[in-house]
RNA sequence: GCCGGGGUGGCGGAAUGGUAGACGCAGUAGGCUUAAACCCUGCGGAAACAUUAAUGUUUCGUGUGAGUUCGAGUCUCACCCUCGGCACCA
């Protein structure tokens, strides 16, 4: 290409395509395991889902990280930047009911179509590892996992209330319900009693929690910090009245964070749904009660969580017991209190709670206040809750200590009576993996009605369990592997005799909580990961994606690194040591993109018209990269006009001329200075002042249109690192360009320069001098000179002088290099 | 309500407590063109005063209000707005 090519003209779409297939060819991208001498670095960008189309925001999130890879690369490591395809999934299947194909052949399409799309972002993609996690070779070992989780008692069958997606007819994880909908199909959550696999992620809530040595966004730590929603306080027993006297043997548990309010306690409320309202409510009551739990059950998920409606609740006619002072406290229902969470179950301490407050307002429940601002013991009626700590009052032996201290003392004393005992909550829950799909990893298990047998996990060396491809997948709210007579008939590994196949397909977060460690060794057919491969990459040392995946797939990722850690497959305890998050790019309107807002911009509208080079840059120069921000579609004119100068900069020597100075310091100068500041805000993720030192230092080589003899060296060095300094970010015209200067190796092999710290230092520069901190001046002055030269030196300036007469210099501030202040009398 | 970002020209944004607005877009004046441009060059925070004029001088200016400092976009406190996460979570 580059001999071919007509030197004046700034090509795209011409040197692009060339410069793809040549690498492609020359398999410059192929990382090998190992390079003698080189220090390994995997650096990762979250891989696609297989939606087909390649959107901008994939652009926003890959540009930048492709150009951190190549810049390692540059600086001497072996960098591994891997790509593959999130191929299993719902839309696949929705997508294919609706176009009337199979969802394998939809995403295998689509797959063919992202391919093309990512490689004309000339990244540095090393396609040799590319995974599908639709594919047989991949998808047998996502069911290995649930083996190993299931042989570890980490993944069990069982039956809670689950999200069920109407729409979709498909049961959900909790992180994928969004304020009572699904996050895919929108529609609103219903809650189903169903019998169905989890993973015992609440094993790890505490490590989850852990975020030490992991240098990730404070954000998205504190987004898991708020899921995981860990609370301290105690579990306490209310025992059950029965007759008026006796003591039934059932026993009301109850979660509470404030202990030192247990004396404030005036009713207890369980959850609707709570097993235990049946066997407790009186005869009299059954009626209301029964009522109440069946509108309770029709309302959504929203109308149940919505703050603003007024408490309602139904007395069951039992009382239970206080545990310290004896008291007989009526158990209410009301569908404030979650099944879900604790224990289903709240004691009512109207005083310290607010929702506790206006359940009593409206039911005239009694309120005692227990804990006081200070030790005056409250007279005035509460008119609201008072959810502070404070001083313990109406509690007994307990009063006048402070709320810690008494929450301690209450809880030991619980603890001796047997009462209750100290407890660590957690808002997350178990992750529920089935879903009710076609199109997923098959779960490996086999269910076998034969004594003794049961639930039979597929024993390992018959994986993968295939998904067939004949199968009606249209969604019936059972999974559509069960209409397969075929795949669900089997024999019992164990006896023999004919069983049944589980058919339910595992949750499609499932697979992409270990894909990282595949690109290691993605062709071994022997292990999950060798332990040479684990070695030579994990964990991923520069992770990048976007932060809505914060409480899922980031997640799930950690906790599958752990499990990993404790079955002994895998070292380390965390996937991802250094984790950055971009930030959302979003229509020319600043809003979120949506086909439905017609603000959608195409990238590979963008590329056709600027090339990939110029829509990188441009991607990288909009913004810091945490932060997201609208697409200018007049703004990417800017990069173009920039390669557009570069290009025409590199190929046209300035005239050489014997009779001007020197300019060889100068152009060292901002040569070496540009250099400094790149190669700092590259590695520390500021890409936007990055092109923008790029775009000053092409400026300012361009203003030099004539030099002396003796720059030529200064200024072919200023166009070799230039060429150099755009390859991460420019892949394309750098290669053309390093080309046309007449090298011959590929400029992505080449070492990043190092910068020469004196170079970029001057010899004069321009001080300002302040009077009473306000600027009145700015004048040039040699580098390093002292304080009274500086002064003397402003003295004479005329301005400052006018300032300075008849005034006495009360003060005189220098800092070297940098101002000058003069504080004088007004 | 709780947690975490962010408020700077017409717009995107830059700025280790030290010349606010780098770099770019849009705008505008000119050049090259038959004509244009995704070509080249110049000028762009606001106001007041002075000067025939280019210009000069001063004042104001980084969401609001206080404070620390010789000096604050930057630090401290209070508040407002906005974006994202969590939420009848006991």
């Amino acid at each position: 290409m580059s001999e071919k090519n007509n030197k004046q003209e700034y090509n795209p779409a011409q040197i692009e395509e060339f410069w793809q297939k040549s690498w492609d060819k020359d398999g410059i991208y192929n990382i090998p395991d190992v390079i003698k001498g080189k220090k390994n670095r995997y650096h990762l960008t979250m891989f696609p889902y297989t939606s087909g189309d390649l959107h901008i925001g994939h652009w926003y999130a890959m540009a930048p990280s492709d150009t951190l890879a190549r810049f390692y690369r540059m600086k001497g490591d072996n960098v591994l930047f891997p790509m593959g395809f999130d191929a299993f999934g719902l839309p696949a299947e929705n997508a294919a009911i609706k176009g009337k194909t199979h969802p394998k052949d939809w995403t295998d399409q689509n797959i063919i179509r992202m391919r093309k799309q990512l490689k004309k972002m000339g990244g540095m993609f090393d396609w040799n590892r590319e995974v599908n996690t639709s594919s047989e070779e991949y998808y047998k070992w996502t069911q290995w996992w649930f083996l190993q989780l299931l042989k570890n008692n980490l993944a069990y069958k069982g039956k809670a209330l689950v999200n069920w997606d109407p729409v979709d007819e498909t049961t959900l994880a909790n992180e994928q319900v969004i304020d009572g909908r699904s996050d895919r199909s929108g529609a609103l959550v219903e809650q189903r009693e169903m019998e169905q696999w989890f993973y015992k992620i609440t094993n790890y809530a505490e490590e989850l929690l852990n975020h030490d040595n992991l240098n990730w966004p404070e954000s998205v730590k504190a987004m898991q910090k708020n899921w995981i929603g860990k609370s301290e306080g105690a579990e306490i027993k209310f025992s059950i009245l029965k007759n008026d006297k006796d003591i039934s043997k059932e026993i009301i548990n109850v979660f509470t964070t404030r202990p030192d309010t247990l004396f404030g306690v005036t009713f207890m409320v369980l959850a609707p749904e709570h097993p235990l309202v049946d066997q407790i409510t009186t005869s009299d009551f059954s009626d209301k009660i029964t009522k109440y739990r069946i509108d309770t059950k029709l309302k959504t998920e929203i109308e149940r969580q919505s703050l603003v409606k007024e408490k309602t609740g139904v007395f069951t006619g039992a009382y239970c017991i206080h545990p310290l002072s004896k008291n007989h406290i009526p158990i209410w229902i009301s569908d404030y209190v979650s099944p879900t969470y604790g224990t289903g179950a709240v004691m009512g301490v109207p005083a310290h709670d607010e929702r506790d407050f206006q359940f009593a307002k409206k039911f005239l429940l009694p309120i005692i206040q227990v804990v006081s601002k200070n030790t005056n013991i409250a007279t005035e009626q509460l008119t609201n809750a008072f959810t502070e700590k404070g001083v313990l009052i109406n509690s007994q032996q307990y009063n006048n200590l402070d709320s810690d201290t008494a929450k301690e003392k209450i809880i030991d004393c619980l603890e001796n009576e047997k009462k209750g005992v100290r407890k660590i909550q957690y808002r997350m829950r178990d992750w529920l993996i089935s879903r009710q799909r076609y199109w997923g990893a098959p779960i490996p298990i086999i269910y076998c009605d034969n004594d003794g047998c049961g639930i039979v996990p597929v024993p390992e060396e018959d994986l993968p369990i295939t998904l067939p491809y004949n199968v009606e997948f249209l969604p019936t709210g059972k999974s559509p592997l069960s209409l397969n007579e075929e795949f669900v008939n089997t024999t019992c590994p164990n006896c023999k005799k004919p069983a049944k196949r589980e058919t339910d397909t595992m949750d499609t977060f499932m697979c992409s909580s270990w894909y990282y460690m595949r690109y290691a060794n993605p062709k071994n057919n022997t292990n999950i990961i060798s332990k040479d491969a684990e070695k030579n990459w994990l964990p991923v040392d520069q992770y990048t994606g976007g932060a809505e995946h914060a409480t899922m797939h980031l997640l799930y990722s950690r906790f599958f690194y752990k499990a990993a850690r404790d079955m002994k497959i895998l070292e380390d305890n965390e996937p991802f040591t250094n984790y950055f998050s971009q930030g959302q790019i979003l229509g020319t309107d600043g809003q979120r993109m949506s086909k439905s807002k017609g603000n959608v911009v195409a990238p590979d509208a963008q590329i056709n018209k600027w090339g990939a080079d110029a829509f990188r840059s441009y991607l990288m120069f909009l913004g810091p990269w945490d932060q997201g921000g609208p697409y200018d579609l007049s703004g990417v004119v800017g990069t173009h006009r920039w390669l557009n100068r570069l290009w025409q900069l590199v190929l046209s020597k300035p005239i050489k001329n014997k009779k001007i100075a020197k300019k060889t310091d100068q152009i060292n100068k901002i040569n070496h200075s540009t250099l400094k500041k790149v190669t700092l805000d590259i590695a520390s993720f500021k890409f936007n002042t990055m092109i923008a030192a790029l775009m000053e230092l092409t400026n300012e080589l361009s203003t030099i249109k004539e030099i002396n003899d003796d720059d030529e060296v200064a200024w072919d060095k200023a166009i070799e690192y230039l060429c150099l300094m755009i390859a991460p970010s420019c892949p394309h015209i750098a290669e053309e360009l390093w080309h046309l200067l007449g090298k011959n190796s590929s400029v992505h092999l080449n070492s990043w320069p190092i910068f020469i710290d004196k170079y970029t230092k001057s010899i004069t520069q321009v001080i300002p001098i302040q009077i009473n901190g306000k600027l009145r001046a700015a004048i040039e002055v040699s580098v390093g000179i002292d304080e009274s030269t500086m002064l003397s030196l402003a003295q004479k300036n005329k301005k400052i002088a006018g300032y300075v007469q008849n005034k006495n210099i009360l003060k005189v501030i220098y800092i070297q290099d940098k101002l000058l202040n003069i504080v004088i009398t007004n």
